[in-house]
RNA sequence: GGGCGAGUAGCUCAGUUGGUUAGAGCGCCUGCCUUACACGCAGGAUGUCGGGGGUUCGAGUCCCUCCUCGCUCACCA
C-alpha cells in the first residue's frame, strides 16, 4: 500500500549533480573503498585479497576519455569483487612522466620569453613540482567524481620519496647482478627533447622521402669511375669513414682495399667488405656512418674505424668528435635537413648526384614531441633485457598470465622474443637522477644506494651522474613499489602481492605491462599480476583518437556535470566490445551518452513507482513466501532473476584462476562487461518495467495477501537488479537502494556498495514451466496489441477479444485479466474447437473480425516443429552414444577426440532435456 | 617486409565447441502525453553475414583463395 511517509518520495527528475557527490562522501567516510592487510587471506584474515594496480595518469594534463573509460572499467571489476566479498584494493598513483612533464614547462618558459637553462635545475624541478602538485590534485578529483572507489590512503606517486626509493634500489640490484651496464653505442636521440630515447619511445611513421644517388670517386686512377651509393640522409656522409661492399660480391672484389674520395668533405675513405651489406640491394654498396646509425656502428667495430660526430646534440652541422675538419665551414650550425638541400644541391652541382628516386620509408619520431629522431652515438645507461625477458615470456606462455583479448599475447610473445637492451638514462632534469657517482681525479665510478659526497678511494668530492632515469624506470616498479617493495617483508606485499588484473590500454604494453611482468619476476620471483586487460581506445565518429590537442576530445568532467558519472560509466561500458574501440561523437554529447543517460532514468522511474506504489513499508520475505503464493508473473520474474544472474556471472568470468595457473577452459573466459552491462539492462528494462512491473499493478491497488506477494516480489527482484548494477551504475543503485522498502532492512548492509552480490538459485522445474507459459501469456498480449495497431484502433477504444487456444485454454482463462489489462482489451477464452489460433476481435461499434495470432495458436505446427527436433535430435544422440560407447573408436580415436565427442553428448543430453521440457509445457505431453 | 586481427542492419557492435526463424543499442517509419518514465510507451521496416570456391544432412561459424581496412614489430642503406 501506498506510504504516507514523504521521506521516500523521489523527485520526478534524477538530478545526478545533488546527489553524487554527497554519496561518495560517505562511501569514502564509511572507509569501505580502504583494505586492511589483516583482512587478507594471506596474512591472517579471512578474505581473498582483490588487487588492481592503477595505471598512474601522467600529471601532464587533466584526464580526458581515454581515462575515463580505463578508470570506470578498473572500478566496474573492483566494485564487483568487493560485493562478492573480497578484500578489495584498488591503488590509485599519478606518474611524474618525465620528458613529457619537462616539455610542457618548457613550452611555458618559452612562452615567458624564458628557458630552462636560464632558470637553472634546481629551480626548473621546483617548478615543475608545483605545476605537478596542482594537475594531480585535479586528476585524482576527477576520479573521485567519476565515482571510483580507490583506497585513497595509498595513493602513489612516482617521485615520491618511498618509491624514489624503491627506484634507486631496482638500479642498485640490477646493476649489482650485472644487468645495468653504462654503453657507448648509438641511440635513439631526440634533437629537440635533448635526450636520448628507448626504442619504444622513438616510434616509427611511413613517410615519403628521397633516395639520393651519389656517386663516390676512387681516389686512385683506376678502371671504375667510382662507387655510387644510395641515402635518404646525404646529411649524414659527412660522418662517413667507409664504404662497404659484401665480401662475396664480384663486382667490387678488386676494390675492398682501395679508397674513394668522400664528396664535399674532400678526403679519403676506405673500401671494406662486410657481410652486413645485403648485394642484391641497390648497387650493393652502403656507405658507412659509425656514429650516426646503430648498423653503421655495429661495422665501424668491426673494423676499428673512427667515429666522427658531424651534428650538435639540436641536430645542426658541426664538427664534433674525431670529426675533424669534415664539415666545411659554410654548413657549422646549419639545421640538418636545411643541410640536406644544400648538401643535395652542391653534389648536383658537381655532378656526384646520380639520381633521386621517390621513396617510401619508416622515419622514426620522439613520442613526445614527434620531432624526427636522430640517431647519435653517445654514453648511455642500459638494461640487459634478456635474463627479465626469460620468465616474463614464460609467464604467459605457461598460462601463469593471460592477456585479454587473446590476440595481444601473440605480440607480447613476438616482442619478447627480439627484445633489446632498454636504454634507460635521458638527459633530462625531471625524474629520477641516475643513482651513479664519478670521482673524475681517480676515475672511479659509485653505484650507491645512498648519496655521496666523497671518493671511497681518495678521499676528494664526487658528482653525481647529471641524467635522470627513463620515467618507465619507475613505472614498471609500480605493483611492487606502491606495497611496500623494496621491503620484502611489509604486510602490504604479503597481504596484497601479486596482485590481480591489470587493465589499461593497448599502446603501453610495451612501455610499461610487459616491463611490470619482467620486474615482478626481477624484484618478487612472482609475476605482479595474473590477468592483463587490454581495453580499446576512444575515438571519434571518423575514428581518430580522441584527443585534445586535435580538438576532439570529450572532457569527462562535462558528462559527469550534465548527464551524471552513471550515465557515462554505463555508455563506456555497455558500448564497448571486449578490446573494442569505443566510438563517441565529441560534436554531439547528447547522442554520445543518452544510452547511459535514458537508462538512468528509467531506473529512477522504476524506483518512484516503488516508492510511491509498494511505498516504505516493509514488504515481506522473498524466503517466506511459498509456492503457492507466487503467481505466473512471479515465478517468471524471479526465473529470469536467476538466469540474470547466471549471465552476468558468466560474462565478468572466473576472478582468478582456480589452480595459479589458467587453464585453457577458463583462459580466455570473462570479463566481457559489455555482456554483463546488456543482461541486467534487458532484465531491468525489458523483464522488470516492460512486464512484470505492469502485472503487479493491479495486484498491488488491491491490496490483499496477493498485493503483499506482489510487493514481495517486485521489491526483491529490484533490490537484486540493483545489486547487479552496481558496479556500473555506483551512484543511481546506491541511492535507490537505500531507500528501498526491504525486508531485512535492519541487517542488511549499510551500503549497496558493500552489499553481497546475487546468488542465482537452480531453477527448479516449476520455475521452467513457468517461464515458458508466460512467455505464452506475453505473446497474447503482443498479439493483440498487434491487432490494434494494425488496424489502427483508437487507442481509447476498446476492444474485446476471444482468444481460442486448444492447449492452454486454462492458461488463457486464469491470466484473461492481465492479458486485458496489457493490452487493453477485454479478454475471454474461445471454444477449444479449433486448432488454428485466432484472436476475434468485437470492436465497440458493434463490427467484428477474426484475427490469427501468428505462433502462439497454431500450437499443432509449433509442436509438430518441436517433435521432429527433438526426435532429429534423439537419432543424432543415439548414434553418438552408440559410438562412445564402441571400444574400437574409445581406445584407437585420439584421447583428446573422444573427451570432445563426449562433451558434445553431455551437451546434446542437456539440449533433448530442455526440448523435451519445452514440448511439455507447450504441447502437454 | 614479418606477425596478428577485422569485414554481419544506415551507424557502433554481439553472435561461445557448426544446429530452431542471424541479435542488441542508436538511427528510421507509424500511432500514442495509457494514473513510474515523451530521457517514455506500443507497433513496424531493414541483412547476397566482404567476393568466389570447398567440406557437411546442415556454414555467419571450418578449409582454400581473392579484395578492402586496421593493429603491431622492423637496421635493407
Amino acid at each position: 500500500m501506498p506510504t504516507t511517509q514523504q521521506s521516500h518520495e523521489l523527485p520526478a527528475q534524477y538530478d545526478p549533480g545533488q546527489t553524487e557527490r554527497a554519496i561518495y562522501d560517505r562511501w569514502v567516510a564509511a572507509g569501505i573503498f580502504s583494505a586492511e592487510e589483516k583482512r587478507s587471506n594471506r596474512n591472517g584474515g579471512d578474505r581473498q585479497p582483490f588487487v588492481i594496480v592503477m595505471p598512474p595518469p601522467n600529471v601532464t594534463a587533466v584526464l580526458h576519455m581515454g581515462h575515463g573509460l580505463n578508470n570506470t572499467v578498473q572500478d566496474v571489476v573492483i566494485r564487483w569483487r568487493r560485493m562478492r566479498g573480497d578484500e578489495a584494493l584498488w591503488i590509485p598513483g599519478l606518474d611524474h612522466a618525465g620528458i613529457a612533464t619537462q616539455n610542457i614547462i618548457e613550452k611555458q618558459l618559452a612562452a615567458e620569453g624564458t628557458a630552462r637553462a636560464e632558470l637553472g635545475r634546481e629551480a626548473f624541478v621546483q617548478r615543475t613540482a608545483d605545476f605537478v602538485e596542482r594537475t594531480g590534485g585535479e586528476i585524482l578529483q576527477q576520479l573521485k567524481s567519476i565515482g571510483a572507489s580507490c583506497d585513497w590512503s595509498r595513493t602513489a606517486y612516482t617521485l615520491s620519496p618511498s618509491l624514489s626509493q624503491a627506484v634507486r634500489e631496482a638500479f642498485v640490484q640490477l646493476y649489482e647482478r650485472g644487468l645495468i651496464y653504462r654503453g657507448h653505442r648509438v641511440i635513439h636521440w631526440c634533437p629537440r627533447c635533448l635526450t636520448s630515447l628507448s626504442d619504444e619511445e622513438a616510434q616509427h611513421s611511413d613517410e615519403s622521402g628521397s633516395l639520393y644517388h651519389i656517386t663516390y670517386a676512387l681516389a686512385d686512377a683506376s678502371s671504375v669511375a667510382g662507387l655510387t651509393v644510395a641515402t635518404t640522409r646525404p646529411e649524414t656522409m659527412l660522418g662517413d669513414v667507409a664504404l662497404a661492399v659484401h665480401p662475396d660480391d664480384a663486382r667490387y672484389s678488386g676494390l675492398v682495399g682501395k679508397f674513394v674520395i668522400l664528396p664535399i668533405s674532400n678526403i679519403e675513405i676506405p673500401i671494406i667488405a662486410d657481410e652486413y651489406v645485403d648485394p642484391s640491394f641497390g648497387t650493393g654498396v652502403v656507405k658507412i656512418t659509425p656514429a650516426h646509425d646503430p648498423n653503421d656502428f655495429e661495422v665501424g667495430l668491426r673494423h676499428k674505424l673512427p667515429m666522427p660526430i658531424v651534428m650538435t646534440p639540436e641536430g645542426a652541422m658541426a664538427n664534433g668528435a674525431d670529426a675533424g675538419g669534415r664539415v666545411p665551414s659554410h654548413l657549422v650550425g646549419m639545421d640538418r635537413f636545411e643541410a640536406r638541400k644544400r648538401i643535395v644541391r652542391m653534389l648536383e652541382e658537381s655532378g656526384q648526384l646520380l639520381r633521386v628516386e621517390p621513396h617510401q620509408h619508416a622515419v622514426r619520431h620522439c613520442y613526445r614531441c614527434d620531432t624526427v629522431v636522430e640517431p647519435r652515438l653517445s654514453d648511455q645507461w642500459f638494461v640487459r633485457m634478456q635474463p627479465l625477458a626469460k620468465p616474463a615470456l614464460e609467464a604467459v606462455r605457461n598460462g601463469t598470465i593471460r592477456i585479454l583479448p587473446e590476440r595481444w599475447e601473440a605480440v607480447y610473445i613476438n616482442w619478447l622474443e627480439s627484445i633489446r637492451d632498454w636504454n634507460i638514462s635521458r638527459q633530462l632534469w625531471w625524474g629520477h637522477r641516475v643513482p651513479v657517482w664519478y670521482c673524475d681525479p681517480c676515475g672511479k665510478t659509485y653505484v650507491s644506494r645512498t648519496e655521496l659526497s666523497a671518493c671511497a678511494s681518495c678521499g676528494r668530492a664526487v658528482r653525481q651522474d647529471d641524467d635522470v632515469l627513463d620515467t618507465w624506470f619507475s613505472s614498471w616498479l609500480f605493483p611492487i613499489s606502491t606495497l611496500g617493495w623494496p621491503d620484502k617483508s611489509s604486510a602490504g606485499l604479503a597481504a596484497f602481492y601479486p596482485t590481480d588484473d591489470l587493465i589499461t590500454a593497448p599502446e603501453i604494453l610495451f612501455f610499461w605491462v610487459a616491463r611490470m611482468i619482467m620486474g615482478g619476476y626481477a624484484f618478487m620471483d612472482a609475476p605482479p599480476f595474473h590477468t592483463v586487460y587490454l581495453h580499446g581506445t576512444v575515438r571519434d565518429t571518423d575514428h581518430v583518437k580522441m584527443s585534445k590537442s586535435l580538438g576532439n576530445g570529450i572532457d569527462p568532467l562535462d558528462v559527469v556535470n550534465t548527464y551524471g558519472a552513471d550515465a557515462l560509466r554505463y555508455t563506456v561500458i555497455a558500448g564497448m566490445g571486449m578490446g573494442a574501440d569505443l566510438i563517441l561523437d565529441h560534436r554531439d554529447l547528447e547522442k554520445s551518452f543518452a544510452p547511459g543517460r535514458n537508462f538512468a532514468t528509467k531506473l529512477w522511474n522504476i524506483g518512484r513507482f516503488l516508492l510511491t506504489n509498494v511505498g516504505a513499508a516493509p514488504v515481506r520475505s522473498i524466503d517466506e513466501l511459498s509456492d503457492a503464493d507466487l503467481t505466473l508473473p512471479d515465478r517468471w520474474i524471479l526465473g529470469k532473476l536467476g538466469t540474470t544472474i547466471s549471465e552476468c556471472d558468466a560474462a565478468l568470468g572466473p576472478a582468478r584462476p582456480s589452480n595459479g595457473e589458467w587453464r585453457l577452459e577458463e583462459r580466455y573466459a570473462g570479463l566481457r562487461l559489455s555482456e554483463y552491462a546488456e543482461s541486467a539492462r534487458r532484465f531491468v528494462w525489458n523483464d522488470i518495467a516492460d512486464w512484470y512491473l505492469e502485472s503487479t499493478k493491479g495486484r498491488i491497488a488491491e491490496g490483499g495477501d496477493d498485493g503483499e506477494v506482489a510487493r514481495a516480489v517486485l521489491t526483491h527482484v529490484f533490490d537484486n537488479a540493483l545489486r547487479l548494477l552496481h558496479p556500473i551504475m555506483p551512484f543511481i543503485t546506491e541511492t535507490l537502494w537505500q531507500r528501498l522498502p526491504s525486508p531485512l532492512a535492519a541487517e542488511r548492509a549499510e551500503f549497496l556498495a558493500v552489499a553481497e552480490w546475487p546468488t542465482a538459485l537452480p531453477a527448479s522445474a516449476g520455475t521452467l514451466e513457468a517461464m515458458t507459459l508466460f512467455d505464452l501469456v506475453r505473446e497474447g498480449v503482443t498479439a493483440l496489441r498487434q491487432v490494434r495497431s494494425d488496424y489502427a484502433i483508437a487507442p481509447g477504444k476498446s476492444i474485446e477479444a476471444v482468444i481460442r487456444s486448444p492447449r492452454n485454454e486454462d492458461l488463457f482463462r486464469t491470466h484473461a485479466p492481465l492479458i486485458g489489462r496489457l493490452a487493453r482489451a477485454a479478454v475471454r477464452t474461445g471454444d477449444a474447437d479449433s486448432a488454428a489460433g485466432a484472436a476475434h476481435v468485437l470492436l465497440s461499434d458493434g463490427s467484428e473480425m477474426i484475427v490469427p495470432l501468428g505462433g502462439l495458436v497454431d500450437l499443432s505446427r509449433e509442436c509438430g516443429k518441436l517433435r521432429s527436433e527433438l526426435e532429429q535430435l534423439e537419432t543424432q544422440l543415439q548414434s553418438l552414444s552408440k559410438r562412445l560407447r564402441n571400444e574400437g573408436f574409445t581406445s584407437r580415436a585420439p584421447a583428446s577426440v573422444v573427451e570432445a565427442e563426449r562433451k558434445k553428448e553431455e551437451d546434446w543430453r542437456r539440449r533433448r532435456e530442455h526440448l523435451a521440457e519445452k514440448v511439455k509445457a507447450l504441447c502437454g505431453d
